[in-house]
DNA sequence: CTCTTATTATGACCGCCAGTCAGTTATTAC
DNA sequence: GTAATAACTGACTGGCGGTCATAATAAGAG
């Protein structure tokens, strides 16, 4: 009796197909912008269906939303994987951050919903639940990161890699919030290149939560960013 | 002819009746929530008469929010002012910034509205002008306090100001964002004060930015940060 | 005080859209 | 073939931002 779970598959695919249309409106257009008839149109069915497999439109932006934090996650286990020392790793998770921003900028985009509780009013909790365990698994990494570097000595041992962690990921996303809104009034206003900062503050960080060891020998890695400034 | 002058007066004292009562109710609901017909009738005035003053809720919502950045900009004049040195006053303003994040959390919440290019559809380029012009002066005081430091010895010269600037302030309101949204979760799930962290970050921040002397000096005006952790 | 003109205010109305639900179509079970 | 179940539809509702013809009020002229 396969037939169930034949059933089971087209549901599943049918989810992806609204999802694959939800993302392509919603990076055109943007949550505000974007209309349930568009996707629905986008995704062959009526409104009606969306609703039978997504509880809102915000839960929808949400799954989608989800997707990336899933590429987000992915590219940081590629980062660790294939970098040496937990410094070496951190200064490059800060550099693959930023192409991620460049490259998938729509995903980025969708990131800020998360820091407007005003928008949340239509999240189902069952979604918000499942983004959180996304964003978690990610935190994870970082946080690991920071313990293993604290265990092997590169970094100080009276600094708490949950903290450490908090403070590195938040200045970063801040700042390319800031490329993203502000970047041509800070070249234009006061000649500042806020790429520049970006990777600056990254340094600044990692070399303050550095051991004076780890420091001398990784002052070369954290160099790279001087050798942008002629 | 005063006449003149006097329907002037009026007029102003029109757009802040409607301002004031704008400010109650997107405080109560924020912007979402919130509608004309609820704000007019607050203001004892037809919906269609707010139209003749703001050109559309957004631009209201920019309105109340440039009240927000004038609060915040006096409490950084007053804080510089009543500061010794320009460490200590970088300190103070940290300090004074989580106190404004406690006491004005509505005008915290408007604050993120600018950081959603998506939300800013219907803002008027002249409205958006203000709100810059806003921010531009509150910015040129942490940029001047720098500048200061670095003149008097207590900053390294190597950095450049605005962008020391960008980072203490971008990752101090990054972190503030966090607590607003997910203090609890990190408390409970990973036992970690993000008021701490905050405050650790600003000192961290600080720290690297100094210069030697000066660091032997102010440690103990940092070392406050440690005292709340037993 | 009266008439004309200018300014200010009104609220019914429009278009748009998220979300609903009674009804239709397709699929499975017997 | 038929009953039962599941999947889908799209017209409809309610709410809201924004508009505009009209009304009310005030100012100026005679």
């Amino acid at each position: 009796m396969g037939i169930h779970e034949r059933k089971e598959r087209e549901k599943e695919q049918r989810r992806e197909e609204i999802l694959n249309a939800a993302q392509a409106v919603f990076f055109e257009r943007g949550l505000q912008n974007s209309t349930m008839d568009e996707i629905a149109e986008k995704a062959e069915l009526s409104k009606g269906t969306l609703y039978l497999y997504y509880g809102s439109k915000e839960d929808l932006y949400l799954a989608v939303m989800v997707r990336g934090f899933d590429l987000l996650h992915e590219m940081c286990v590629d980062v660790i994987g294939s970098s040496g020392s937990p410094v070496e790793a951190m200064w490059n998770l800060g550099k693959s951050y930023y192409e991620f921003f460049e490259k998938h900028r729509n995903f980025f985009h969708m990131f800020y919903f998360l820091q407007s509780p005003t928008l949340h009013k239509q999240v189902s909790p069952d979604m918000m639940e499942a983004c959180n365990a996304q964003t978690n698994k990610t935190w994870k990494l970082v946080i690991d990161l920071f313990q293993r570097g604290i265990e092997e000595g590169t970094f100080r041992k009276d600094i708490n890699p949950i903290e450490a962690a908090v403070i590195l990921w938040s200045s970063a996303n801040s700042i390319l919030i800031r490329i993203d809104n502000e970047c041509e009034r800070w070249k234009e206003q006061l000649n500042v290149d806020l790429v520049q900062v970006y990777f600056r503050s990254n340094a600044l960080f990692l070399e303050s939560m550095m051991t004076k060891d780890a420091y001398t020998s990784y002052a070369s890695l954290l160099s790279e960013v001087q050798t942008q400034t002629p």
